[in-house]
DNA sequence: TTGACAGCTTAACGGTGTTCAGTTCAGTCT
DNA sequence: AGACTGAACTGAACACCGTTAAGCTGTCAA
């Protein structure tokens, strides 16, 4: 009756259902009932499940890749920024998206085009390869990073907070320091503000050290 | 024979143990044989596998304090870029050190002085409570960001590389995008000089941002 | 018609987190 | 001292997990 499945198509429905499912409920077995399918058939596609994973990652980007196209480039600033914005967004977009994306190795060469592309760009803006490579990783590993966090106190796309991560109890259990207290309202409200204020940093920072090379030291 | 478990102890030997077998090999079976007890036993100290995890982050944390507490603390820059460098090696030190900690809320209050004190020098150098907690967690991302993606190249601590991240191999796989190809070698060459780096420059931008408000947009 | 082989099923294995009823043992009270 | 109590743990079991091996089924070529 259906018909045959491929890679593709395995990866696609894979990451369909883990919005239902969060990471946890991804289970083989889960992904071949809704593949009308038994879980063993998926080892014919797959070497074992992280290939699986793997897969999954790739097509979430490969997702991205239109968007991320689509960036103003007309700066290496909104470049940067709207490519770290872009995969915010998407990773969002997917329960646990950030710990699917960030635990695998994309495979291929499918992510090549659009990295390449925009590495081009922000040369183009001034950046040597090198420095250029190292803005991006920053940027990405910053915004990785944050989307961690913001999932694990936003569970589910669209869904509400975990209750976990109460403001009003925290403040309660933490009494005593003030400063923690504030601080934890500073990272856990607004989180879309809270990026963007962090990602604007991240790139001044770059600009400043990176883009003009004999900045200050840290020390 | 053997005394009685508490929780700590038991946070502790999973802690000890997770150089050993991983995050994957960390099974409660495992553990409780490392106590010298069945596994249905760790259930009387905790209510499951999440909250024994918690702790362990929280036993993780509570090691740190202590090198925390003794940062450099005579400017802001060496105060926040010295925090995220005694992170970073903390979190190296642990195989998945990055996941586990990542992973998990801490629990309890423990946590809060070396974080209260940490804020409070912040704040002493012009901060805002509130700008001063941005730049803590725009800091912390980052740092958090960089170590998961390393461990992801260099999973045991001190051992050797993951042959999947050899910098020839990928070379080959991608050849016709030469930006691509340099990126990885920014990337995953010299770790540790590429976190410096990066956190030289989130430190110029907060600086730049946080600390003195009416900076220049992203757009 | 026969053979080959890709694609799938069925059955099973060892291991996982977790539950639950029962056991042991230190410490308290009469 | 001896009975009691509750904390701490054991043993057996459950449902489910990823994974493997062997066998079945349909399609296409010769």
């Amino acid at each position: 009756m259906a018909t045959r499945i491929d890679r593709a198509q395995v990866a696609e429905t894979a990451l369909d259902l883990l919005n239902e499912v969060g990471l946890e409920g991804l289970t083989l077995r889960r992904i071949a009932k809704e593949l009308g399918v038994q879980a063993p058939a998926l080892y014919w596609h797959f070497k074992n499940k992280q290939e699986l994973l793997d897969e999954v990652a790739t097509e979430m980007f490969r997702r991205m890749a239109e968007p991320l196209s689509a960036v103003d480039s007309s700066t290496w600033q909104s470049c940067l920024a709207g490519s770290a914005r872009v995969m915010r967004r998407f990773l969002l977009g997917y329960r646990d998206g950030a710990k699917v994306f960030g635990g695998t190795r994309l495979t291929g060469r499918s992510y090549a085009g659009p990295v390449e592309e925009m590495m081009e760009r922000i040369v183009a803006a001034g950046f040597t390869p090198s420095t250029a490579a190292r803005a991006w990783f920053t940027v990405n590993t910053y915004t990785m990073g944050y989307v961690m966090e913001e999932q694990s106190v936003h569970p589910v796309p669209g869904g509400e907070r975990d209750p976990a991560y109460d403001l009003e109890d925290r403040a309660d259990r933490l009494k005593g320091y003030p400063l923690v207290i504030a601080a934890g309202a500073e990272f856990f409200g607004e989180m879309e503000a809270g990026f963007e204020t962090g990602l604007h940093a991240v790139v001044a920072g770059i600009e400043a050290t990176l883009l003009t090379p004999g900045a200050a030291g840290v020390e």
